[in-house]
DNA sequence: CAGTATGGCTAACAGCGTTAGCTCAGTATG
DNA sequence: CATACTGAGCTAACGCTGTTAGCCATACTG
């Protein structure tokens, strides 16, 4: 089915103290500005004015403060989704897709961290994976094609970001393909 | 088209010493049983009955023995996957998957080493790569679709592995609903 | 005013990849 | 045979990482 539940609300964020949330601010701009291997606690803290250690007054370790970078990307991604796939069937998986892509190549170090390695669901914010992941459902027929959907564009932006294409590759084109492949009618 | 180049001999590997290939069997043991992390130099040097530095009388670093691990699976894949795009076109894509599938999942913490970031393909045994990704361009009409196709297949893999999928999920259908998506005439 | 939480600090630890420099066995060469 | 060289091990150490312990000042709060 095309309409499903009504979109519940993007989930209200884990609440941090404001200095927490300084500090997420902070380690989000080092990594996507710097890269996924400068985001140390010492360097963060440099950019903080502090000394790593005080940056567990904050947080209790790294994965957690990781932990709410991955959230704020989720949680954007999903908007995001949304946004697309709401607004008419016509061409819906396509607009979906582009809308992952833009979204996840413009942040590729915060996508990275958030879709590598196991997803610790215990310690996030419970059904923000799964209403950030439905804009496939509004889409699709089957949530089998959804879930299928999912996967190629995960794997086509992971790819893309980590450069693993041939060097000449027309991904335009390989997203039109995939985007062709789901499309519900026959294809022509 | 259907057929392409004869499918161009697997590559000779990079010919190394004898011990370097004992620390190359040894550090896959490691990865494989015990986990990415737990592949330290320090670790390898103990079950070689070494100390760490001296691994690197036989590799530069570690990044060159990880890579030595890249090529040998991406060696095993093209083998497996040319196995099953040979011998007919009749549902050769769902074979290709299915192929894909059962090696990648027999050796994640392989797989995961192999396509977790950038690839260093100057470092690489040139065409390995495009030559274990070929079965995929076997199986397809065109390449814009054998990329899709590939792309599909490492989502699911990748988010496989990682148990990213809902808990509940019917992962057999989901590949079903991919190979169903990328067949090539129109779909039931 | 006393007490307690907040948020800094320094010193330090274990583990990581890696380098420098030594040694010793085996082989090849004069 | 003696010499030199090469391969492959060793220890000590460096700089980096995340993290802990313990100390101290400031600022609310009863």
């Amino acid at each position: 089915m095309s309409s499903r539940a009504p979109a519940p609300a993007p989930e209200p964020m884990r609440q941090r103290s404001a200095r927490a949330a300084e500090v997420l601010a902070a380690a989000r701009e080092i990594l996507e500005t710097e890269g996924s291997e400068s985001l140390t606690m010492r360097r963060l803290g440099t950019k903080l004015g502090i000394q790593a250690p005080s940056i567990y007054k904050h947080f209790p370790n790294k994965a957690e403060l990781e932990l709410g970078l991955v959230e704020a990307a989720m949680a954007e991604l999903g908007v995001v989704l949304h946004e697309a796939a709401g607004g008419g069937t016509r061409g819906a998986i396509a607009r979906v897709l582009q809308a992952y892509r833009v979204y996840c190549v413009a942040h590729p170090e915060l996508y990275r961290l958030a879709t590598a390695g196991p997803l610790r669901r215990d310690a996030m914010t419970p059904e923000l994976e799964e209403w950030a992941g439905e804009p496939f459902f509004l889409v699709t027929t089957d949530e089998d094609t959804a879930q299928a959907l999912w996967a190629f564009a995960h794997g086509m932006v992971i790819l893309e970001i980590d450069d693993r294409f041939p060097p000449d590759s027309k991904l335009d084109r390989t997203w039109k393909a995939g985007a062709e492949a789901f499309r519900p009618q026959a294809r022509g």
